[in-house]
RNA sequence: GCUGGAAUCGUCUAGUGGCAAUGACAAGAGACUGUAAAUCUCUCGCGCUUCGCGCUUCGUAGGUUCGAGUCCUACUUCCAGCA
């Protein structure tokens, strides 16, 4: 089982300890999102420098390339991207049910590769068994998204989620007893990544349905939209198959997001990390999120935004390539210490911008990325030395010219 | 000097008698939430009461025509070939 310390709390939100076979995370924590296998733009060292604690990848995109069995050969995702810390998977659901022309049955889901118009099918077995051939840390269970806002819609996404949760389940079971029985030890303990294991160990034990860790955890996913009742019932359903954390989908504004989490995160076990899925490109998300009781996030948000050109200050966000920037030599944002800021003016980033460079998505995206992650950051400090509530109004009517 | 060809929005470009005029770039602005996203949308002659109306535009000046960026004449400039 997932070892989660919770260190303090106040009302629904918590702070805490997360300890995974690749280390640990301090929550609330910003998870980065690393699709595939990698955060765009960045390096995973400038991850590292910028303060990520942990980076999810996706299912669906690693199936289509690399393929997870390639991962599995490179010795799991950890030591294929070469980020020596916490790892997450998504199961792919959520892009599925993005895609055109998808097939679905109470099997699984069909559908054609966005590349090449291949055709695929995962299934809630086959989802597990991809995530532990990539072999992050906490995955994901296959879940099924809502084509409608409908309340027959998500009743229906929602009870179907559930079913496929137990088949989930049972395959995690199944490929997590196989991972321990084949000659690395019983649980190997936290902490046993497969670097630390050796490498070609890993690599020459062919009977392995996984390269990552020994232990890998599942999340069930909690489903039902925005009303309350479905979520209530979803999150009992989730909290009763005692999975080793939960994973809060389908949401997509923070508006009405705080009744929803309030409902859900009063249900699920309080000693279970909780993982609000996709939010976190508005600060509001987060603030309102670990208020009720979320322990981590991710969102592609920070870094979309910071390749378009839109970056985060505690005024609210610049779009750097507006003209009013070509003169302006001050920091993005005086009072932020990540490399963008330390060293470059608006100007500059306007210039590079204008003159489509490399370069500016990479320090906007540093950029974004550290400041989303150090919100995140003084929101656990604040909860920790009870100032919260004051850190959020100050922040909040701050950014959004309250 | 002769003979061809060309001149259209900041730039390049489409246009062959019904046109405020095509496309691209540039420029200006906006969007982006478990990434088919280094993407997408809007504006881009001027002015208004802006799902419309008015005015002024395709080197310059005339002409033909109900109507001309488009046809004719002259001029200006540029390009090519020949002297």
């Amino acid at each position: 089982m997932l070892k989660f310390d919770i260190k303090h709390c106040d009302g629904l939100a918590r702070v805490g300890v997360i300890h995974t076979p690749h280390g640990d995370i301090e929550t609330p924590a910003f998870v980065g999102a690393a699709t595939r296998a990698t955060v765009k733009a960045l390096t995973m060292q400038e991850m590292n420098d910028l303060g990520s604690q942990a980076i999810l990848a996706n299912t669906y995109h690693l199936i289509l390339r690399p393929g997870t069995d390639l991962i599995k050969e490179a010795g799991g995702l950890a030591e294929f991207c070469g980020w020596h810390k916490p790892t997450f998977t998504d199961s792919g659901g959520f892009q599925i049910f993005s895609l055109p022309n998808v097939k679905i049955t109470e099997d699984g889901v069909k559908f054609k590769s966005h590349i090449d118009g291949a055709n695929f099918e995962i299934t809630p077995e086959s989802s597990m068994q991809a995530q532990w051939a990539i072999g992050a840390d906490i995955h994901m269970a296959f879940d099924h998204l809502a084509k409608s806002e409908s309340y027959e819609d998500m009743k229906e996404a929602m009870e179907r989620t559930h079913r496929w949760l137990d088949r989930c389940i049972t395959e995690h079971r199944k490929l997590s007893k196989s991972a321990t029985s084949t000659g690395d030890g019983p649980g190997g303990g936290p902490l046993l990544s497969a670097s630390e294991v050796g490498e070609e160990k890993v690599r020459q034990d062919p009977s392995r349905d996984s390269a990552g860790p020994v232990e890998q955890y599942l999340y069930a996913v909690v489903q039902g939209g925005t009303f309350n009742d479905l979520r209530a019932e979803s999150a009992k359903y989730c909290a009763s198959k005692n999975p080793d954390g939960f994973g809060i989908g389908g949401v997509f504004t923070a508006k009405g997001m705080d009744e929803m989490l309030k409902t859900v995160n009063s249900i699920l076990p309080e000693n279970k990390p909780r993982h609000l899925l996709g939010m976190g490109q508005e600060p509001i998300d987060l603030f309102v999120g670990a208020e009720y009781g979320c322990d981590t996030f991710d969102c592609v948000g920070p870094t979309r935004m910071a390749r378009n050109g839109s970056l985060y200050t505690l005024d609210g966000r610049v779009n750097i390539k507006n003209a009013k920037y070509t003169r302006d030599f001050t920091p993005l944002m005086p009072d932020c210490d990540c490399e963008c800021c330390k060293n470059y003016t608006r100007a500059y980033l306007h210039h590079l911008f204008k003159t489509d460079e490399i370069t500016a998505k990479v320090l906007a995206s540093i950029h974004n990325e550290h400041f989303i992650v150090h919100v995140v950051d003084q929101i656990r400090k604040s909860l920790k030395d009870s100032s919260f509530q004051s850190y959020k109004e100050s922040f909040l009517n701050r950014y959004y010219h309250k």
